[in-house]
DNA sequence: GTCCAGGCCAGAC
DNA sequence: GTCTGGCCTGGA
């Protein structure tokens, strides 16, 4: 990989295929980036603010060598090959099709506690309320960080400090719903914890997700989501209605099965890179609106 | 006004 | 174990 910096400081990765903002912000996995009136986006997480722009092939990243390398670098799992897992998941006609349409897709590795927090506020929720929700508790529970084209931005707030909020204040302020309890109650669970995340990376996978799923408001979606976006675990495959339907309709001839049995057949059929391939499936889908009853 | 979303949970079989 | 109904909120 190239990475040039540019005349004003910022960095400049050559030549990304596998790198597109729409599709790595949009595909799903996280809900903390801003979409700007250039097409770039904006986020804040390791109390620094990042702005991500695509200029024909290549991809500018607002930040220094040193932050990049540190943080960024693996934020964007730019160690990992996508052009051979791409090639490791075209067994089909299929996937030949949705790899193409979502090429540019990446899996993230994000902070665990905001990742667990995200999806549990996921749950029968639309995309844009979990982004106003996530937003908002970064604004009430989190520390100010700057402000970049007008818009503030905050961290995330730490375990300790959502596991002491009131459940009522969460729902009236942050618009999370019959999910504020989940949020306090799971943040207080993760503190009872002994491993740190760190430790937690190297915990065998149906051990992990055992543990994950004790939480509140965890089930085996959420989880799996967890494991993937947080965990790096790309053998995930967590099945929601999108999945679902794109698998039955792809894959299953139309026939409706549970949604352990669609897990099941994923896991199955995509191997170590399941999570990825749900990745590709999910924005293929959902961007296709493929099962969707007219 | 009515409906329900990128699931979880409790309760019933 | 598998299935069902209810759940906050707010946009269609």
């Amino acid at each position: 990989m190239i990475v040039e910096t540019k005349e004003d400081g910022f960095l400049l990765l050559k030549d990304q295929d596998s790198f597109d903002p729409k599709m790595i912000f949009e595909c799903g996995q996280a809900f903390n980036w801003t979409k700007e009136e250039d097409e770039s986006y904006t986020t804040c997480a390791f109390s620094k603010i990042l702005n991500v722009k695509k200029e024909g092939k290549d991809i500018i990243l607002s930040t220094n060598r040193e932050d990049f390398e540190n943080l960024w670098m693996d934020y964007f799992d730019l160690q990992t090959n996508y052009e051979k897992i791409k090639s490791n998941l075209l067994i089909d006609e299929t996937m030949d099709a949705a790899i193409s349409y979502g090429h540019g897709i990446r899996i993230l590795n994000q902070d665990p506690y905001e990742t667990i927090i995200s999806f549990i506020i996921s749950a029968n929720n639309r995309i844009n309320q979990i982004k106003n929700s996530i937003s908002l508790i970064s604004k009430y529970y989190g520390t100010y960080i700057g402000t970049y084209r007008g818009k503030d931005y905050y961290n995330f707030p730490s375990v300790e400090v959502l596991a002491q909020a009131d459940p009522q204040d969460l729902r009236k302020y942050c618009k999370v719903g019959f999910r504020d309890t989940r949020i306090v109650e799971a943040s207080k669970e993760i503190l009872k914890w002994d491993s740190s995340f760190d430790d937690l990376m190297d915990l065998p996978r149906e051990e992990l997700k055992d543990l994950l799923m004790s939480l509140a408001g965890v089930g085996p979606k959420v989880s799996d989501c967890i494991i993937l976006f947080a965990f790096k675990d790309k053998s995930a495959f967590p099945v929601d209605v999108w999945i679902k339907r794109v698998m039955e309709n792809l894959y299953l001839d139309g026939e409706t099965i549970s949604q352990k049995k669609v897990a099941d057949f994923g896991r199955e059929k995509f191997g170590p890179y399941a999570g990825v391939a749900q990745q590709y499936l999910f924005y293929y889908g959902r961007e296709n609106a493929i099962g969707v009853q007219k």
